[in-house]
DNA sequence: GTTAAGTATCTCGATATCGAGATACTTTCG
DNA sequence: CGAAAGTATCTCGATATCGAGATACTTAAC
């Protein structure tokens, strides 16, 4: 009834899902500390971004929000119904659309960035501040190579 | 034009960006790797985890894919539809269903799993084994204390 | 033993996300 | 210049996922 003991089992694999299962534990997180203000978890992204880094054009804040460009139309556009975010079209380059968030916009990412933040630090506490660190550093190392990767076409046989 | 260097900045939320960079990047792989065969991931994590651990109730299928009840028996009614996987009464609780391979299901997932396997073991090889290990770890304490977290309700203030 | 609370599964409607393709503009290069 | 390739955004249809609630069964409490 007991299997062996695979003791050093696959360490690619396992790293795999418990990548995918703290993702989802720390976004579970996330997603109820963004849901007490009646927001989506890419809604706030967009506001987040816009917050931080001011007027962008579309795509850049897809780039970092992680969805396909259909997705950010459709959030942008509920964003723009409540008045939370303009659109405004690019001056130089005149394909793009520049985002910035209205006043209202401001005042409420404003208003509830710093509880959402307290929570997602709260949220990794698992760690102490030195392996944050450390998992800080992993991640990085291993999203940008495995981002890179995605691209070298000769990874799938 | 340069920032002065914001040397230690938040760490909780840097970890937390690139937790979810680093998981979007190794699951688009995955996702990428698996829709070679047809089947969507989750789809292709019911049939693994039945794989690898033999006939299972729903509940603790959906446990192990990380979603919601609702769409477990939705992917489930697909893939019984395709005849890879059957549903059986419970035995000992009859408030379960357990569920199986098919012949066709472990044929199946008997031909893909070793090649995806290899995907994913390529989209974490930007990390040496021993770093493998280390984030493997460090995920792991993560997850499992934010997890932990989601029940005490004290968290969000 | 009866009731209450808990658990397992499913149904149904709503919606967030995707992917393919259309359109408009820009950049590259012969 | 002018064509071709590349990029930015949006449209539209399809679908995966969720959340609330319904049903059936089990366990715990008294």
């Amino acid at each position: 009834m007991n299997r062996p003991a695979p003791i050093r089992r696959n360490v690619p694999l396992e790293l795999w899902v418990v990548l995918a299962r703290a993702f989802d534990a720390v976004e579970r997180h996330s997603r109820a500390s963004i849901a007490r203000f009646g927001l989506g978890t890419t809604e706030f992204g967009v506001l987040e971004v816009l917050y931080h880094k001011g007027e962008l054009p579309v795509c850049e804040v897809q780039r970092r929000i992680l969805v396909e460009s259909s997705s950010t139309t459709y959030v942008v556009d509920k964003l723009v119904a409540r008045g939370l975010v303009r659109r405004r079209p690019g001056q130089e380059d005149r394909r793009e659309v520049l985002l910035a968030l209205t006043p209202a916009g401001r005042l409420l990412i404003a208003r509830i960035f710093p509880s959402h933040a307290a929570a997602m630090r709260r949220a990794v506490s698992g760690l102490s501040p030195r392996w944050q660190a450390q998992a800080l550093d992993l991640l990085r190392r291993l999203g940008l190579d495995a981002a890179r990767r995605l691209h070298h076409k000769g990874d799938l046989p």
